[in-house]
DNA sequence: GTCTATAAAGTGATAGAC
DNA sequence: GTCTATCACTTTATAGAC
């Protein structure tokens, strides 16, 4: 048997030799697929090593290669998943302030937002953060600053221009966001948090929603 | 050496037996101790009974003459103090109806609540709940009827009855409590959450919570 | 970089004596 | 009920060949 019998070949018959890079990028992808799944089912101290080894596909001395030890690839794993998470939350922030009904575009706003977060793979994740912080402090200090600098930062200097333009009185624009998504999204976030199956229907959650932006305004309308 | 030459002895010099049931309910109590501290430090599966062994000073068979197994042996030291920590928050209650001032009174109920969900070691009980509900769904049904029947349940009748007697226009008290708890609790609980080494300052946490019954207040005042 | 094989330590749980 | 000693297994991590 010749050198080329073993691995793929073009249409000419010779050998496709992968980019070493390709590859190598290739597995790295693919181990970090497979440990966000063992780490979310699991947790970080029960998921193992051997577990990610044989879902990834690749060998566990390649593991190592690339992340030195479990608590990097947890880090880079759950770190790299964070933004990825939230930047789908961005883009709605920019027409609050322009809004021409302010209580609608608050509406579709945090529902959006809620729609979002309650979803179950992202329940989850929040579940394994949070219960890790006391371990991987870092982990928190991303989460924190993902979530407000991507979120609650944007909302917090529109309300301030409503404030200036007396469309709100806004005296703590930070309080007030906090206070808004609390009223909003935190109100089946946390029934979704420690109750993971409890049933919410889409009429319940909108009316949830509905009835915190309706207080929020109540407060702050001038 | 005489028998009785061993273990305690009276004034008399007589052998003080000690009672079987006492001596296994203290062990019990001394395994339960060191359960919770190792449970908290380390997460559940990370937690090793040979550490609960030793730092409780009883035996590795007793632990497991008594609870089992891990698992049950977690639940049932998460499980026993759930209640404890919660009855805390208890007393308060029933002051809103009959208060002259209903908004010093709710700034101090709320106040009181936050003062002691934010403790380290009830914070750090709450991450470690909520790390493994996955897990253990039990603990999430667990801590939700018992912060809810305990804390909100009570304050849902006192809104229901300030609505009757017009002082208030709550048309579903049940979600005005959470809206409550949620603009005042919920803000500074969110931060402690992923930031455990958050300073809080108390005029802060005094000015966050007093926003936040101003807010409700703002809402559903008739 | 990637693999197979294995080291070294720790895991939950139990048998058997008292 | 309680102990000591131990089992059977899994864990993270690495050595050495390619």
């Amino acid at each position: 048997m010749g050198a080329d019998s073993a691995g793929p070949i073009d249409e000419f018959g010779i050998p496709i030799i992968p980019n070493p890079v390709d590859v190598s990028q290739r597995k790295r992808q693919a181990i970090i697929d497979a440990a966000i799944v063992e780490f979310l089912r699991e947790g970080y101290s029960a998921a193992s090593m051997d577990a990610i080894t044989s879902r990834s596909g690749v060998s566990k001395a390649t593991i190592y290669k690339h992340f030195g030890n479990k608590e990097r690839l947890f880090l880079a794993v759950i770190g790299g998943i964070l933004p990825t998470t939230y930047a789908d939350l961005e883009p709605w922030n920019s027409t609050i302030v322009e809004a021409v009904d302010l209580r609608s575009a608050l509406i579709t706003l945090t529902l959006d937002w809620t729609r979002i977060l309650l979803r179950p793979d992202i329940m989850s994740l929040r579940r394994l953060v949070i219960g890790e912080i006391d371990r991987f402090p870092q982990l928190g200090q991303l989460w924190y600053r993902v979530s407000y600098d991507m979120n609650n930062g944007p909302l917090i200097e529109a309300f301030a221009e409503l404030d200036r333009r007396g469309v709100l009185r806004v005296p703590d624009p930070a309080l007030a966001v906090q206070q808004l998504v609390a009223a909003t999204v935190g109100v089946p976030q946390l029934v979704r948090t420690f109750r993971p199956e409890a049933i919410l229907e889409d009429a319940e959650l909108t009316r949830m929603i509905t009835s915190g932006v309706d207080l929020f305004l109540a407060g702050y309308t001038r």
